[in-house]
DNA sequence: ATCTGTGCAAAATGTTTGCAATACA
DNA sequence: TGTATTGCAAACATTTTGCACAGAT
């Protein structure tokens, strides 16, 4: 049976199989970024035999095609968000519900200018509260 | 005896030791990023007793107060460097030679546009090979 | 049939913690 | 003297590796 990620995946050159259309599902449900850890704790729910370095080495691949990106966060731990724009962007992340914003802003036609070698990659990622999490903050609500 | 860094880390409420102002010596003698671990290197050629949690405690305090940025590097290792201005900034990292470039460019302005929510902190960093290792690099001398 | 993908165990890596001892101011 | 700093050992967390087996095309 036909998965909404198999013309994704095929596109690729990566095989459809059933966790890594699991990793993915898993991903867009999460909404924001997630830690590999915890896919794969969602992944548990639905196979009896899971490894962890297969969520890593999927997240790797998928991140190096450019599917889904890395979210640096303060704490220093690595976090994966499935991007749903197929154009280059960057990220505006909210700490506390971990939703995230894509930004079609991007720098690097400033940043070469600015540069003497040359750019092979950047980063650019804005860390912050979004709008919801803003309100609740000003609500008094703990987070 | 004096030391050079003794007013800047009177400054930083920071009491000025021998080991604080070693790490601030070898990140300056470095000119570009360190790991904690080569800094830790560095430290025991001048120290019979030194211990890695010094050196993560003494980067991670001067990365909080500001003198030394942390260095995204896409190995996924936490470098630092010791930065030169003492303005707000953004790098630009030589992957080969591993030196920095200070870059006075910064887009909060946009990005805080661009965004919905309250923007705490960012991340700018531009990876790529300085004009020296490019040269090199035309030259066909293998890093 | 072939090559990619996966499970598992284990190791390697990187980082943090707790607390007693030390040293700066 | 009082507080910040450090050493040490140990724990902890995260990520990677190697290899045999399983599965997708």
């Amino acid at each position: 049976m036909p998965h909404r990620f198999d013309p994704l995946l095929r596109g690729l050159n990566l095989k459809s199989t059933p966790k890594r259309r699991a990793i993915l599902d898993i991903l867009a449900a999460a909404g924001g970024y997630a830690s590999p850890e915890e896919v794969w704790q969602q992944l548990k729910v639905r196979f009896a035999r899971i490894g962890l370095p297969t969520v890593y080495r999927n997240l790797e691949e998928l991140a190096a095609k450019g599917v889904v990106s890395t979210i640096h966060h303060p704490n220093r731990q690595l976090y994966y968000y499935l991007c749903r724009s197929r154009c280059h962007h960057h990220h505006f992340v909210c700490l506390a519900c971990r939703r995230v914003e894509e930004l079609e802003f991007c720098a690097i036609g400033q940043i070469e200018e600015a540069v003497t070698g040359r750019v092979d990659s950047h980063i650019i990622q804005a860390n912050g509260l979004c709008r919801e999490c803003l309100v609740q903050e000003a609500h008094g609500v703990r987070s």
